[in-house]
DNA sequence: GAGCCCAACTTACCACCGTTAAGTTGCCTG
DNA sequence: CAGGCAACTTAACGGTGGTAAGTTGGGCTC
């Protein structure tokens, strides 16, 4: 801490002359762990190359010794959030395997608020493959395959990608009222959005996330049965 | 450009001292404008504040009296993408005008690939309101309502808006070999990603983007009609 | 037409950012 | 015990978003 200058202190009270070194070392794990940490109670703004050196009790460049760029460290943190995503076990009901992992994707996402915003970049860290792979997997058992299938798994990752950024970026914004604000905004221009006023699409609290996701979530599966079966 | 110093330099080369201010007022439309022209050029990263400013030849801070944050140059920005998304004519083809809209947006989106990674903010603007509006609204003539209705917009949103986000990002990220890769990479790994690889959800170029996206519209907009038909 | 006001800028500056280059340290191996 | 190398630190660079305090000049009043 002290010694800013470059004069040497004297040797005498110099910091544990042999048995120093007793903090754990930097590890890729801890990086991306301490990130994640930092991003859940920053947001995407809070995360320093500098602050995060600092939980960790280290200087910013020792990050580049583990890490090539911040972005790299984004994408680990990104592959990271995946990581706890479970991968369901496979029963005979493909539809429900498909459904309890989409789920749990958007769950994940939405324990990260921040995460979904991270989506606009190359995605092919391994735990975001795997669930990939188990999700197309069930939609094969499900008769799907070609086009159909291609369609099908497009579907479901546009409408878990979509649902989770639009629902992330209003509880990441954080304040309360910004919901209400919303539904105010349109209120107060009733007349040149009427369909959207009459539907309170904006910051309607009638039915909760969840509910509207499960609705949409099993209208895509059955489409993609609909597909399985024709193709 | 000379004098720098405070010194002021001597009257009579003073720089043309009446006439002066020919250049054309600053505005929010031409800020905006120019925001997603450099966007268009360089990327989101390519916006910067004194970039801006020297486009518009103008210094940074000045750009500071319209706006308040840069943040507000983006949404500004992103509506303005939306603003060149036609609204159609009202037919009595509810499905075709939704058709219509979803295919605009989605184009719109890819033509300017860095608003996609943008949509993570409140979308409150004019432009964008008015298209969910229209969009909504053929909606209710095909007979959506209450819950069905809050389902149908929000299956619709989300997948344009997840198709737009995962299909700028291989834009975007430029190097054509990007897609190559992202293939050899899972090819590499085929024992561990068999499904992904059989079916080459990553990289291929069996079905073009525009089909595939084709194909999944129309099963929203087909489960949206049975939910109109029976809600 | 003198005087002034204030919208619309500029100059100067701040703290911080990501990143690089060049040391320094201490363990491990021969 | 020499020395090599992985894992760090110190120092510094150019650029960033943003603020505070001038400056300017067109249009208004009197």
């Amino acid at each position: 801490m002290n010694s800013m200058t470059t004069t040497p202190p004297p040797v005498w009270l110099r910091a544990e002359p042999a048995r120093a070194r007793r903090k754990p070392p930097l590890t890729l794990d801890r990086i991306v762990g301490a990130a994640v940490n930092l991003l859940d109670a920053d947001g995407i703004e809070g995360l320093t190359m500098r602050r995060l050196a600092q939980r960790l009790d280290v200087t910013a460049t020792a990050l580049y010794w583990h890490v090539k760029t911040k972005d790299d460290v984004l994408d680990l943190a990104v592959d990271g959030v995946f990581g706890d995503v479970p991968i369901p076990e496979v029963t005979d009901d493909w539809r429900q395997d498909a459904r309890v992992l989409v789920r749990a994707w958007r769950a994940a996402m939405l324990r990260h608020p921040w995460a979904p915003g991270l989506i606009g970049r190359p995605m092919l860290g391994p735990n975001v493959l795997a669930r990939t792979e188990f999700l197309q997997a069930a939609l094969v058992r499900g008769g799907c395959g070609g086009l159909r299938l291609a369609v099908a798994t497009r579907m479901l990752a546009n409408y878990v990608i979509g649902a989770s950024l639009t629902e992330a970026t209003w509880r990441q914004h954080a304040d309360p009222g910004a919901r209400a604000a919303a539904r105010d905004h349109v209120a107060a221009r009733a007349d040149t959005y009427p369909t959207l006023h009459a539907s309170g699409h904006l910051g309607d609290t009638r039915w909760d996330d969840d509910l509207l996701f499960e609705e949409g979530l099993d209208g895509i599966l059955r489409a993609a049965a609909r597909a399985g079966a024709s193709g």
